[in-house]
DNA sequence: TAACCTTACTCAAACGTTTGCGTGTGGATA
DNA sequence: TATCCACACGCAAACGTTTGAGTAAGGTTA
């Protein structure tokens, strides 16, 4: 089994210094014709790659992107990673994922790993522990060190730095209006609780809707979903004998398992439901009926995310800090499940 | 923006040597406890963390498992994903994941720049690409410089290495089995065309159960996809007028889109047309109705891929190389799509 | 032939760690 | 007071790379 060979192997077999070797790979006018043509034949013969550890250290960056998100099994996320791959290979960087799990001590963990060494900078979506703790200590820090950071999707306001979100509570809105625009009146939400970010700024714009429309909310037409895992039963029991004509559910899973329970309950979607979701997913495209959603447009977030990030890695040091947040715009995509 | 802090700042400080530094930190006895105490609450103070990059450097080793896969936006690779994070975490493994996008040149670029000092070992299922070129000269680069891999689901049998499958073949048989017993004798077959390892396997394990029954293969019963983007178009066409009263699809797409299809042709699932699909995953669990499956248990896979490569890491240079191929079993799923 | 310039190299430091070995100081022993 | 030992610490090399500065050999010029 050859092990990976080095400089210093190279240039003990032929005989020369390790400076020389260095230099004749990167074509140095100060090493000889002959020389250069030798080293790299020898160099390629023996299929040389230069260290990445030794260059990191050397060059004090890793030319690393590192990103944590929440989940690593979520459609949504997996597309932002999409976009930050694409633009951070352009660019000639590598990218580390790792997931947080949804856990704090899991980000923490992750994120202090990453920062000593690994990565020269992040791209993250905080755990939904870490939004209910509000402690964002390892991530000051990370920053403080020197390392830029850019937040995107559940984002922390408290946090000074780059950000990258949809305007969640304009999506909630044009998904509302949009059930309002075709006659519906008895509009229902599906939501999570309301320490997070996305799922509240949802129902703000929710609301939002419904109060331009002159339309008042009814307490007992929002749900504000506790177990994910368990929606259906808490869709089931909401739904149950509700004269409602609409639906706006915060997320995929929500609108599918509220066309399933309608679907058990002998409603049809959208002839006596129409249901808009949040996020077009797998799921929204290849549902029967299709979903009419909101697409947060995932990949443009991550390429977007990628680009600030590597803007700050690669800007002058000594400018003025300056951060910027980045305001995706959603769009609604019509499908079956609200009528014509 | 104060740097991140090393044992030089810190000996420069409490005006002592790098190496007592870094022996106190270590608890060494070699170092008077009073000094020791200064040290750590001064590390602690400033919140020293040792340089990954320059331990790694030291120590020819990462503490970092690279993955690989065709696709980042993918249900079951990324619960392969999360069983190999869960083994590797518990481990003191960092995980790093790169997509090779089904593209051969990616998968080369991605293999080369992590096997040059980025990570110990691989995990890895191979882009379609380079199954049609069967190219695998960076594979056994990679192996030859002393890096173990593994190979899973998509894995290439001249290759000698750990590998991690199902038994395509047995699941497929399952799944026709299962429409066997219920009666079905018209069994259609969605299929991939034949390059894709696993389609392939799955087509031949339908056909061993077809046989089994001692009922004969139609040619005109075997649907081999091209185009998985355009799969509703050639899904249409081949069931026009088609006299089925099953269909196996060897993966979750084909099997919704099919549903869609019949739904669209005014035929009932499962009253008119069972469906059995490949893959547990978000489409089959949320679908109306939802989907009778085989499972593959990726999680498990990715748990059994990830000690497999830390077996090697860890185990004795020395000791004869012994490749291991772990095959995970199959489960079939019953839900809504197959009739009782 | 002394002074100088090219050419083609080598040296050494640096990045941040770890660790075996060397060493100066002080006290205890003979 | 000479010898020894323990203690507490420093030195230096190593991992693989880059790069500015130094240098030897040979040729050119005056």
């Amino acid at each position: 089994m050859k092990q990976k060979v080095t400089l210093k192997q190279i240039a003990k077999e032929l005989d020369v210094s390790i400076s020389t070797v260095s230099k004749a790979l990167k074509d140095s006018v100060e090493i000889s014709l002959d020389t250069r043509q030798k080293v790299k034949a020898f160099a390629k013969l023996y299929n040389y790659k230069p260290n990445n550890i030794a260059l990191s250290l050397k060059n004090r960056k890793t030319k690393t992107i590192g990103v944590i998100i929440p989940e690593i099994v979520h459609h949504f996320f997996t597309t932002v990673i999409g976009g930050v791959e694409k633009v951070a290979n352009e660019k000639g960087y590598n990218v580390i994922i790792c997931s947080s799990n949804n856990s704090f001590d899991k980000e923490v963990i992750n994120l202090e790993m990453l920062a000593s060494g690994s990565a020269d900078g992040f791209i993250l979506s905080v755990a939904k522990e870490t939004q209910q703790k509000k402690d964002y200590h390892h991530i000051e820090e990370t920053m403080s060190q020197g390392m830029p950071v850019v937040l995107f999707d559940r984002i922390i306001d408290e946090l000074v730095c780059d950000k990258v979100i949809i305007d969640d509570g304009k999506g909630a809105q044009t998904a509302t209006n949009h059930l309002l625009s075709l006659g519906c009146k008895k509009i229902a939400i599906l939501t999570t609780v309301d320490y997070i970010s996305v799922g509240k700024l949802r129902t703000n714009g929710y609301l939002r809707a419904l109060r331009a429309y002159d339309i008042t909310a009814r307490e007992d037409y929002i749900l504000k979903i506790e177990d994910i895992d368990n929606c259906e039963v808490e869709i089931s029991e909401f739904l149950q004998n509700k004269d409602v004509d609409a639906i706006f559910a915060v997320n995929e899973l929500f609108a599918v398992t509220a066309a399933r329970v309608l679907n058990d309950q002998g409603k049809k979607v959208p002839d006596d439901v129409s249901i808009v979701g949040f996020t077009d997913g797998i799921l929204s495209k290849h549902f029967i009926p299709s979903l009419t959603t909101i697409s947060q447009h995932g990949e443009e977030m991550g390429i977007r995310a990628a680009k600030l990030l590597i803007d700050k890695l690669e800007g002058e040091e000594d400018v003025p800090e300056e951060y910027k947040t980045v305001i995706i715009d959603t769009s609604l995509i019509q499908r079956q499940s609200t009528k014509k």
